[in-house]
DNA sequence: CATATTTCCTGCCTGC
DNA sequence: TGCAGGCAGGAAATAT
């Protein structure tokens, strides 16, 4: 459910925090929270390389992300699409993705435990004081990791709130999300043009454009007055380039108003909701008027989720 | 190579 | 009231 305005909230709401702070403590609770981490492999004795990773059975995962961890400088966090990550140095970061029901959450050092929380860091700032920064995940689709970080192909900054071309290497395939003023345009329409999948499809591909998901997938699509089903290579160039520009408005809109937040599982680093969820139009309105021309917006079955939208409105051509 | 399907996971909700 | 089943969803892995 966290989508590009929920990621950038809980970004924007994490960089006082943590930028500049020390990491004092790590306590890693249940490992399936470190699915994405692969843990270096262990100094065999012989003097070996050091560089090669390795995700054999048997590397002590939880100790090695521990013990990276613990004394590391946190820098200023940073995020392309979905994926956000705090850089440790120059060439490594704590990697972030909160999946669907992944939060990370600031809380005082004696607060009470979140429900689900999964993976504890207890830092230091030296304006703040002591904090914990606390991963909590009911679904456990989300996950922290150490990664290596690797230059951007483009050479560009890698995404919001760096100014540095590095990115982590799990998410150096991930196209630049629409919000990135290094976004291209024109690669996105001419890569949409060239797919011969849904559209919506295309746009949920995070190598062609990152950053939305289901929930805005279908407001964009709904803006655009375009069905979910038509293919992304029957899609004019002039509608291509509306569609992009409804992304950039409906992403703005809802970080604006703190993101979407439907259950108890969205929430910024304090624990809130956002409030965008009443200002949708299509996404989980299925039997509810079009707030444009009053039919009932209908809800279909698609790729194992659901595909909400206005049948008078957005025609398949 | 491009596209489609499966897998991971918990908890809420519905229907019997 | 209990319990099975459906559903929610991102992205990597696997299959076609």
């Amino acid at each position: 459910m966290p989508e590009l305005p929920e990621v950038e909230v809980v970004r924007a709401g994490l960089a006082p925090a943590v930028t500049g702070a020390t990491v004092a403590g790590v306590e890693v609770v249940d490992a399936r929270a470190l699915k994405r981490h692969v843990p270096l492999a262990g100094d065999d004795g012989l003097g070996g390389h050091g560089v090669s990773l390795t995700a054999e059975a048997g590397v002590p995962r939880i100790a090695d992300f521990e013990r990276r961890l613990t004394g590391a400088l946190l820098g200023a966090p940073a995020r392309r699409g979905k994926f956000l990550w705090i850089p440790l140095s120059p060439d490594e970061a704590l990697l972030a993705h909160l999946g669907m029901s992944g939060q990370m959450l600031l809380r005082s050092h004696d607060a009470a435990d979140d429900r689900h929380m999964r993976v504890r860091l207890w830092i230091e700032h030296p304006d703040h004081g002591e904090l914990r920064l606390d991963f909590a995940d009911q679904r456990l689709f989300g996950s922290l990791a150490l990664d290596g970080l690797v230059p951007t192909a483009d050479g560009f900054a890698a995404g919001r709130g760096t100014d540095l071309a590095v990115l982590p290497g799990q998410a150096a395939h991930i196209a630049r999300d629409p919000l990135d003023p290094a976004f291209d345009d024109a690669g996105f329409i001419a890569g949409l043009r060239r797919r011969g999948v849904a559209v919506k499809s295309a746009i949920l591909d995070q190598t062609l454009i990152s950053g939305v998901g289901n929930i805005y997938a279908d407001e964009a699509l709904w803006r655009a007055r375009l069905h979910p089903e038509a293919k992304a290579n029957a899609v004019s160039a002039r509608k291509a380039a509306e569609l992009l520009t409804h992304l950039r408005e409906v992403f703005a809109k809802a970080l604006a108003e703190g993101g979407t937040s439907f259950d108890a599982q969205y929430v910024n680093t304090n624990g809130q909701a956002g409030y965008f969820a009443h200002s949708l139009n299509a996404y989980g309105r299925g039997g509810a008027p079009c707030p444009r021309c009053g039919t009932a917006i209908r809800r279909i079955p698609f790729a194992g989720r659901s595909s909400h939208f206005c049948p008078r409105c957005q025609r398949r051509r």
